[in-house]
RNA sequence: GUGGGUUUAGCUCAGUUGGCAGAGCACGAGGUUGUGGUCCUCGGGGUCGCGGGUUCGAGUCCCGUAAUCCACCCCA
């Protein structure tokens, strides 16, 4: 290897075949979030240092990538969008149409040790609705993220979505066997509870002070999340002691999504709360039903994220998606589609001893026609390529011609040449006719072969 | 940050107790200046991740280091 560079630590090229694969993954976020009414947005893709502690605190400041700058100003790459979201909401709140529904896709840094579906650079796709404290806010997230994987190709038995309420759990928690001042070292329990059999649970008891009764709650919870048969007799066992307007609420809300279709997506999930201390009510993550991925997205509502960095009052609920996981899964699954590179139109061989005439035939194929009447282009110009090989022999550059996908080939040779003609050969059909050698003309004649495919 | 596997051609990988650096695919040229992914021949390509050490001699053994994969910690 003469070349001792690598590309840094958990980042990656994007070679022509994996840069479509990453555009199909944005374009079809894209796309549908435009479909469900979403704005998208952007900003810069580094901040001041400050942005970020103050929403998380010292401790994530070492999986940032910092650095200063010559006014010895802080800063650090984006670890995620949502403190930019909210400066950017915070500083306009008073004048933006409301509700509030961005999205946006941008690349993140985080300066973590890479492994399978997580690495130092990465796109995330972000989805925001604020400025309405409705349920249709939910409604709307859990919409647009599912018919998002169905339009990846995944279905109902791929993935899952486990949600929860914070502020019903809180309630149902301290209303039955947690203290109050406990609620936090609950959640640490309940975010780690699948992940662990019984000698891991004591020992996480132990570690998070867990006086006995707590135990044994958290013992039935772990069966109540598990996939053993138990589980739903302890799921409803527990349920049982909860207050009536918790218990109610999950039923309304289950029976919202099942209104929408999205009944059979979605499941109420004890072990569902995240890890991020501001999310304030539902919370959510889409799991890969399959295999043992990371989460491939999620979610949740942060009503006092915006006063935080000095905006107004205002709910919000989010979402994140990230690349990585995504297109593991999309692999997995083999639905990623096999032809993401675009084909072109049309291929030009030639047997000429010159290479200009080649040239002159793809710039007319190439070229736009611009109407200046409409301020728009009238005809776009065909994707055009032609070979480069040295040969001149029709019969190896033809192979080449139907490798790259193009439907129709301009064939150039000294024999029509003479004659004033060139050769358009469909591709599929085989058929050939002779055309005049005129580029304009041959390019008419071109889209019209086209056409016909 | 911790532990384990891996690193040889553009890609996927062989490489024997330490003895001349290999295959397939891909790429390029020709066989065949004119018609469909075939076939045949030839070719370009490598400091064997990097740096030390042992040895007459290291892709091979030892030490260090980097990257990568997997699992922890963490996970916005």
């Amino acid at each position: 290897m003469k070349n001792t560079f690598q590309a840094p630590k958990g980042t990656r090229d994007f070679m022509p075949e994996a840069m479509a694969v990453r555009r199909y993954i944005e374009e079809t976020w894209r796309r549908v979030s435009v479909r469900h009414g979403f704005l998208e947005v952007d900003g810069p893709t580094f901040e001041s240092l400050e942005l970020y502690k103050v929403k998380s605190g010292d401790e994530i400041v070492s999986q940032l990538f910092s650095f200063r700058d010559r006014g010895d100003r802080d800063l650090a790459l984006r670890p995620e969008f949502t403190p930019t979201l909210a400066r950017m909401v915070a500083a306009q709140a008073q004048g933006l149409p409301r509700p509030i529904k961005w999205f946006s896709i941008p690349r993140c840094y985080r300066a973590e040790q890479p492994q399978k579906g997580r690495l130092r650079e990465f796109v995330q796709w972000n989805v925001d609705f604020l400025a309405d404290p409705s349920p249709r806010c939910e409604q709307e997230c859990l919409m647009l993220c599912i018919e998002t994987l169905r339009e990846f190709g995944l279905q109902a038995g791929d993935f899952r979505i486990g949600w929860n309420n914070r502020d019903w759990l809180t309630q149902a928690l301290t209303s039955t066997f947690v203290a109050p001042e406990r609620v936090g070292d609950a959640y640490f329990i309940l975010d780690r509870l699948a992940k662990l059999d019984a000698a891991g649970r004591r020992e996480l008891y132990a570690q998070r002070q867990c006086p006995p009764q707590e135990q044994s709650q958290f013992d039935l919870f772990a069966v109540a999340i598990s996939s053993e048969p138990a589980a739903q007799d302890a799921l409803a066992q527990i349920m049982d002691a909860w207050p009536q307007e918790v218990r109610d609420g999950i039923k309304a809300f289950e029976s919202r999504l099942a209104d929408i279709g999205l009944g059979e997506y979605c499941r109420f999930d004890l072990s569902v709360v995240r890890g991020l201390a501001y999310y304030t009510g539902f919370v959510f993550e889409v799991l890969d039903a399959k295999s043992h991925n990371r989460a491939m997205a999620g979610g949740g509502r942060y009503d006092r994220l915006i006063e935080t960095f000095g905006g107004p009052g205002m709910p919000a609920i989010g979402f994140g998606m990230g690349d990585v996981v995504l297109e593991i899964v999309l692999r997995e699954r083999g639905v990623l589609p096999r032809q993401l590179l675009s084909a072109p139109d049309v291929f030009v061989l030639s047997a000429l001893p010159d290479e200009q005439p080649v040239q002159q035939v793809l710039m007319a194929l190439r070229r736009s026609t611009w109407d200046s009447a409409n301020q728009r282009i009238a005809q776009a110009g065909l994707h055009a390529v032609a070979s480069y090989k040295a040969t001149r022999n029709i019969g190896k550059l033809l192979p080449e011609a139907v490798a790259s996908g193009a439907k129709v080939a301009v064939i150039l040779a000294p024999e029509e040449q003479a004659r004033r003609v060139a050769k358009i050969k469909n591709l599929v059909t085989r058929s050939e006719r002779e055309v005049p050698l005129d580029a304009t003309t041959l390019a008419a004649q071109v889209r019209a072969e086209l056409q016909s495919c």
